[in-house]
DNA sequence: CTGTTAGCGCGTTCAC
DNA sequence: GTGAACGCGCTAACAG
């Protein structure tokens, strides 16, 4: 039976008026300890809980938090992994809270039909989430002109206001100590299969790659970078081509994805890896375990970065933050796709 | 700027009531043409859209979606991805009707402090998806003896009400058919690795395996039984364990990770697959096409799974139709890891 | 400490 | 066709 009891309900049999059941429930100091007992008695009888649609439209204080996603609907299942540990991360943060968890997931290939302001607009969302999104979408720019508070992760964004805060680990970083380990064991003729032009992590990373070749006294020039769009066949495609007129000896890539297309097209023509040519990938994805050979990566913790952002947006949201760069911990995983030259 | 205009503001603005602003925009006959061009006209320049926590208190229409899900906050990353795709396709499926989609995740191994039917009445929910769900749960009891529509994916209810249905693939014929499979190649002497007792999927693919045994004169032993709780880990050590009293020439497991836990234990023995030992799955994660050697399973479209749950939902809800049992297909993926004997 | 009342933004009768 | 008025279930200010 779904008798929803209400309020009211609940006031008329503990005998009180409604205002001071909702005092009750919102543990409001002003009230007489013993009328509090009598009424979560009543309200436990009744299996009386607040009605959270109500609660919200008429609240003041706001308690959804949404979470946009770009690239989770048309991304594949070999790297779908990560937005969920993501998703996951936020969502324990949340819960945990009592906030609720708004949802909208973008399709990067079909034209979004509602901005991102409307979508927060129509749900009373108090703070929001970015993921995978491009810093010069228009909806963007509409959503970080309003007041509502947003965490970016894995972007950033130059003159960011006290309300937009972002996480991610240190993409220079740790792409300048992946390409070191690649560089000690006296690799030269180095290809980069980067990801999107535009994307943020990408031209991090790629200065984490420029900072290492500097520290050994090299340059890296513009036609040994590909670009594999973060996806497997584009970096397979990018490889294949370019395996046609180099010889590169290892091949960086800014993601797991596309370091096995890479591995793909390496073994397509006939060369062998780590013997021939060493690879290192990025994030970690369960498969790189399973792969022949295992790759050697960047583990991201995205739970942990999903988590962060959920923490600090209610930081901003409550007030008892400006928004900041949250950093998180990552870690070069060795495994056996690079070997010494 | 965040000036959230209401219906109040458009109302004024188009010199009509909001009551016709209302009905124009629930798209009701009884109004003017020319009325409701203008009102939209209106509303486009004020950049209005109605505010769904209002609508949802107000309108006695339900219009929100639960989705209740256990098992994916403690979940291995490496089949995280199961889950991911069903939630992509309840997503797809909810979005195009304009539902609101309310995510409620249990952590099977923590107390969950809310029950579903509470979860449900805070947010005004119509109807709700539910996944890796235990029959014998008691919320779960609570909830379907609330008229709250349900679909139960992946597991079944033997007195349903009009209000529930359930979707899945044809666990038996699936389990028998990739039984045969290795049957065919004249194995008898073989291990099943099962998931856990309880499980409705279970004891249903555990029905496939007796069939095809039948179907060949053959009997399946309680013995050659192993039940490795979906867990990777569990089955390798299960696994570990049979391997010192006994030589099977086969294990069909069901489900894809804990085919990897029975791989480990059968290379740590020095055996070799399928040389020595056939292996089987069910799922198709991404890995089983890395792993040494690559693993013949089956094929869910969980995406598939996650869409027609959500569309036989709103077809409850909506009293188009009773709650049924849609049935999804799979597909039999031959790859390296089985060998005729 | 408690009751009353006015909203929150919208859907929905019911008159006109 | 349209407007006025009530109600959804709750919070929050105000009075007492």
């Amino acid at each position: 039976m779904l008798s929803l009891a209400t309020i009211k309900d609940v006031a008329k049999r503990a005998g009180v008026s409604i205002g001071v059941v909702s005092r009750a429930f919102n543990n409001y100091p002003d009230i007489s300890e013993k009328t509090r007992q009598k009424i979560l008695k009543v309200a436990e009888e009744l299996n009386y809980t607040p009605n959270l649609v109500a609660k919200n439209l008429s609240s003041k204080k706001q308690l959804t938090i949404g979470l946009i996603t770009s690239g989770i609907l048309d991304s594949s299942q070999k790297d779908s992994v990560n937005s969920i540990e993501v998703f996951k991360g936020v969502y324990t943060a949340i819960e945990e809270k009592e906030y609720e968890l708004a949802i909208y997931l973008i399709d990067s290939n079909k034209q979004k039909r509602k901005s991102y302001a409307q979508f927060c607009r129509e749900r009373n969302i108090g703070g929001t989430i970015l993921q995978g999104i491009r810093t010069d979408d228009p909806y963007f720019k509409e959503l970080i002109n309003t007041n509502i508070p947003c965490v970016l992760i894995d972007f950033h964004l130059n003159n960011h206001t006290p309300l937009i805060g972002n996480v991610s680990i240190n993409n220079i970083e740790a792409s300048r100590k992946i390409t070191e380990l690649v560089l000690e064991q006296n690799h030269r003729r180095i290809a980069i299969m980067a990801g999107k032009k535009a994307a943020y992590v990408n031209n991090e990373r790629l200065r984490g790659v420029r900072e290492a070749f500097a520290a050994f006294g090299l340059q890296l020039h513009e036609e040994d970078i590909l670009y594999g769009q973060f996806l497997e066949q584009a970096a397979y495609e990018e490889t294949k081509k370019y395996l046609e007129k180099h010889r590169p000896t290892a091949i960086i890539a800014f993601s797991d994805i596309m370091a096995i297309g890479v591995m793909k097209a390496i073994k397509e023509a006939g060369l062998q890896i780590p013997e021939d040519v060493s690879v290192t990938g990025f994030d970690n994805i369960p498969i790189t375990e399973f792969t022949q050979p295992p790759i050697t990566t960047v583990q991201q913790n995205f739970f942990e970065l999903g988590r962060q952002a959920a923490l600090h947006l209610q930081e901003i949201m409550e007030g008892r933050a400006k928004g900041k760069q949250v950093v998180v911990d990552y870690k070069i995983i060795e495994r056996d796709s690079v070997k010494p030259l």
